[in-house]
DNA sequence: GATGAATGAGACTTCATTCAT
DNA sequence: AATGAATGAAGTCTCATTCAT
């Protein structure tokens, strides 16, 4: 019966520890992307959600590493299917530049920022399996999204060029947005509209290139 | 009397300790970038290169963070200067694609692969200047391309496009590259040819949409 | 009314919770002769039986030691009684061959291997009480013996002898026997009729030294 | 260059620290004996010789366990070798009195109290080297004692009797007497007049039965 | 310059025990 | 009776740093 899935038949002590459990996971997340796996310690952790210390390894029994493992687990699960479901599912006849400009936004609101900062800042400490995740999602977004790009190119919207460079390139500019808006981007915080608008003028310039 | 300048009227005990020096600044880097900051105690940094215990802090008596500023410091001192220099003196009658070529190279082999993690992973740790170093880097780099693409586009080599999102969409392409090289990449070790191979790829690509 | 006698009158409920006592303290008994009772956790003996944390203090409200105790009085309990009994109404007309054999056999067979570990190793942890019943135990078994050696001696089928010093020396091997199968012998474990063969060896020599 | 070992060319400081060594293992080996290993804190071996809490990883980088088994090898070691010579170099035209007397002696006091209430106590801390350790120390001052015991037998001082035997129910005797004086004794502490009394009483009740 | 013993704060973790449900 | 979340003291261990030699 697992805890995250049964949520029928569960008494409130059971919803409790429920909550107790994703309230040390967010928090967790947030001071591991904030300061450092490192430099959080689990007292911190604890005293941040007014919980007794030893608590941690009743819902952790491995301990810290575990929560690590756990925040990136949950928080990648699930995101190559949705990834890939809503690129799958993308209307062929929907504008070329209003079609990049959602994927754009899928990916980069799909990609929550102190998940970034977490897999790229503490890589070494993930197991493999999540390792090779990072690796994967880029080369299946790319692989969908080239295709995506040669329907495009068959119908006259594009120049022939190499579909794979060309999704290479699209992907290359998101990551470095994220990064610029995560790791480098520091304390400065942009509003909402501005970070649209740089997505955009980005798309549009790309779309420039390519047709 | 900087120790790493200085190099006449130094008596062999000066030499050893030059050494020593830099022997352990280069074995701190490697340990930095394999392990992260945190990761890697002063003590393992010493028995790497046979050092006592309290010899560290003789070299730097500010401690372990000092290290790590050094290496920085070290490591991206006048870096800025060389790519400016290079990218000023770009001879403007050579071939374009030789010239992106050019400028990769001095990128990529600018940035060695260890700094580029450190500098990435151990943001948080650096000093302000050291930070805002970065942002310089990219600033300069991308101010200085355009200028020479828009060069290239007033002798018609170009299409008209704006200059200076060619430029960022070339420095994009490096930055992936070099993220796949050092964080994501993990273990793989390409050999030389095959990047040289993998930048030519990138840049013929994009003049392809350039032109 | 002491729970483990009292057998009419009781609900399911009751008899469910004798045999889930009974259950914990065999267990614990177990884990605590095979690792110690301080390398076995409260924890570890709940999971060992599938029973909650709590309930442990419903059973036992004075926590893991009262289990020692409780482990050790039930092990103990009416053994001097028994060994008494038995050596009082040992037959005197017996061969004295099958006497000692007897007497061995009642010995080693009441003296459980796992009660023998936990008595030696944890004896700083039991009551007052409990380790003086060692001592009266084996004073009690070399008095009531020495009085049935005496008694052959006298009969001629001995030669004269300490009959005090004699029962040692049977206590003694006897003991040496048991040490080497339970604390020294750690994973060898003979099969009955081998150890049945080492016990007649041990009182034949005895007789052969005594005759 | 063996701490331990190598006594010349030792700075005071090298004095000073194998000196801190042998101290720590002294008190932690009166400790374990004393409370037991898991009754007794790392802190508190601290605090009885007044050191600093984190040097004992300095000298023991292992931690805890390897100060027991620290102890125990040194307690140990050269033990065998010392039995073995001293049985071999025992001379055969002593009084059989006299040799029995002597072995019993050297038994008893090559075993020091608080390492039989360790090798007993805390046997399932150590290494299976050391488990070892105790059975073939056994089986070597059995083998040997019968064979000076059937030289003797041959020259007629002794009863035809089985050698090995008569050795295990001489080791046997001094087993007893050994874990009388440790394990169950407690705090009964015997003057050493009255232990020699006692062995005497052992030995000559041996005689008598094997004559 | 060099050594490594010494320090002590603080990290992670374990565990018996309590208690609301 | 039963559950398992909650508690917090205490344990083991790590580590950057200091300092006498």
């Amino acid at each position: 019966m697992s805890k995250s899935v049964q949520k029928e038949g569960m008494t409130s002590r059971d919803l409790q520890a429920a909550k107790r459990r994703k309230q040390l996971l967010q928090t967790a997340k947030k001071l591991f992307a904030e300061k450092g796996y490192h430099n959080t310690s689990t007292k911190e952790i604890n005293r941040a959600i007014g919980m007794a210390d030893g608590l941690i390894y009743h819902y952790f029994p491995k301990g810290k590493l575990e929560i690590l493992h756990t925040i990136v687990q949950d928080s990648t699960e699930g995101k190559i299917q949705q990834l890939e479901k809503a690129l799958k599912n993308m209307d062929a006849d929907m504008p070329i530049r209003d079609m990049l400009l959602k994927i754009a936004h899928i990916i980069v609101d799909n990609a929550d920022n102190e998940l970034i900062v977490i897999l790229i800042r503490e890589q070494p400490l993930l197991t493999d399996e999540q390792t090779e995740w990072l690796t994967r999602t880029f080369d299946t977004v790319i692989g969908q999204l080239s295709v995506l790009l040669e329907k495009r190119m068959l119908k006259g919207e594009l120049r022939r060029l190499n579909c794979k460079l060309m999704a290479r390139q699209f992907v290359s500019s998101i990551q470095s947005y994220l990064i610029e808006q995560t790791i480098l981007g520091g304390g400065k915080h942009r509003d909402q509209t501005e970070s649209d608008k740089h997505l955009m003028e980005l798309i549009d310039f790309l779309l420039e290139c390519w047709r």
